[in-house]
RNA sequence: GGGCGAAUACCAGAGUGGCCAAAUGGGGCAGACUGUAAAUCUGCUGUCUUACGACUUCGGUGGUUCGAAUCCAUCUUCGCCCA
């Protein structure tokens, strides 16, 4: 995998980059849909393809161990030709079902021990076996086992969280340096920062992380429940440490607003569940602020669901005819809001990149968070 | 003509003397959702702008009782049965 930097913000840390992977290039920065069964939920392949464009996305360590197997992904060749996703993919280790399952999991030294939410079934995930996994699933990016600390945790658990992180991190990057792919392409790992909100923890994680030299860095344990403005302070701290020659990926964010605060201060990647989750449930990203078309104010409302809009379901269909969609429950509804949400997300990574290029990016940026934070 | 049963909030439907402004489901209104156990979850849904609280409700009217959606009388409407 190569990164290259295109373009870089005089005004800020925001950088425009290429990177290169056996299944194609992604220009960044870039936002990752997420796939977490396989599947980004309610979207066909070729939407992703066409209509939204997705250079990249995510699938799951965890929820494609348990289900459908490592035996019949191998099988099929790996999860590009189980779904016949052509383009790169990124796997998450399992890190975060660590954190959000936890009540059904064990952390000991030697890894993770969990109980299946499917069938209740014991499994272990240590740094090395979700290597094997993800080399399994044949994700161009695969990711360090860490345990994702939740945002109100204390000093000395964030400290000892960050620690055992750093054990893992070795072990499993010395086995991925060890272990081959399984299907003649390469494959990178990224590491993980932890930390908490604590900028002593995040450097003293950031350096070691850097030291490795891996093909690119993540910063994880954010946006996970503390105040927004220490998730931004943290990925300045963060930033400072990480090699700027190597692609930064912010995980599991975010709102829009997000994004473009993540992209000032030189974050390159994202993923999150927000454009997926939330629009099957109602909510609409725009240009112009957030509608929940669940609400009654559009129920006589037969404009365009956004004018101009990144989708051609935005201009396909009206606001009236969406909410009511949702509100009969109608299965479209969760596939328009979806392709809507990512459209957007894409569309919103891609004019912040014209804009590094450009040299307008801080402007631009100040702007759009103003409009894209405002509840329509 | 006679007999039996039923009428409860937007709908359906519990409740059969005080713990009832009234279960539950649906519908409605709003909110939440950040490396997906999420087509999920939460709140509100008689009136008083909100809370404490107050007020008015369970087909109509009248009554019994300290107290009635609940008991009695009667009327109305609906359903079923007999002629």
């Amino acid at each position: 995998m190569e990164f290259e930097i295109v373009s870089s913000d005089i005004c800020s840390n925001a950088r425009a980059g290429v990177i290169t992977t056996a299944h194609g290039s992604i220009e960044t920065p870039i936002f990752m849909p997420v796939g977490t069964a396989g599947s980004v939920k309610c979207l066909h392949r070729r939407e992703l393809e066409e209509d939204i464009n997705a250079d990249i996305i995510l699938g799951n360590t965890y929820h494609l161990y348990l289900r459908p197997g490592l035996e019949i992904l191998e099988g099929a060749g790996g999860l590009h030709g189980f779904s016949g996703w052509k383009r790169p993919m990124l796997t998450d280790s399992g890190g975060f079902q660590v954190f959000s399952l936890s009540d059904n999991r064990k952390l000991k030294e030697e890894g993770v021990y969990f109980r299946s939410h499917i069938d209740g079934s014991k499994h272990l995930f240590t740094p090395e076996n979700v290597v094997d996994i993800q080399r399994v699933i044949g994700a161009d990016i695969i990711m360090a086992l860490d345990e994702c600390t939740p945002g109100d945790a204390d000093y000395d658990y964030a400290k000892k969280s960050m620690e055992m992180t750093l054990r893992w991190l070795k072990r499993g990057w010395t086995y991925f340096n060890d272990t081959l792919p399984k299907y003649g392409y390469p494959q990178s790992f990224f590491p993980i920062v932890q930390g908490c909100v604590y900028p002593d923890l995040r450097r003293r994680s950031s350096e070691e992380v850097a030291a490795l030299g891996a093909d690119g860095n993540a910063i994880g344990g954010l946006a996970v429940g503390e105040p927004v403005d220490k998730m931004y302070e943290m990925i300045e701290v963060v930033n400072e440490i990480l090699p700027r020659d190597k692609p930064r990926y912010l995980m599991g964010v975010g709102t829009p607003a997000n994004l473009l605060e993540g992209i000032e201060r030189g974050v390159d990647m994202f993923d999150c569940v927000m454009p997926t989750r939330n629009g099957r449930n109602g909510m609409l990203f725009t240009r112009n602020g957030i509608m929940n078309m669940r609400n009654k104010k559009w129920a006589n409302d037969y404009s365009p669901v956004e004018e101009g809009g990144a989708s051609f379901v935005d201009s396909q269909y009206s606001r009236a005819y969406l909410r009511h969609l949702f509100i009969s429950n109608e299965f479209l509804a969760m596939q328009i809001a979806s392709l809507h949400n990512l459209a957007f997300y894409l569309w919103l990574v891609r004019k912040a990149r014209r804009e590094i290029i450009s040299g307008n990016f801080k402007p631009w940026k100040d702007e759009m968070v103003k409009r894209v934070t405002t509840r329509l």
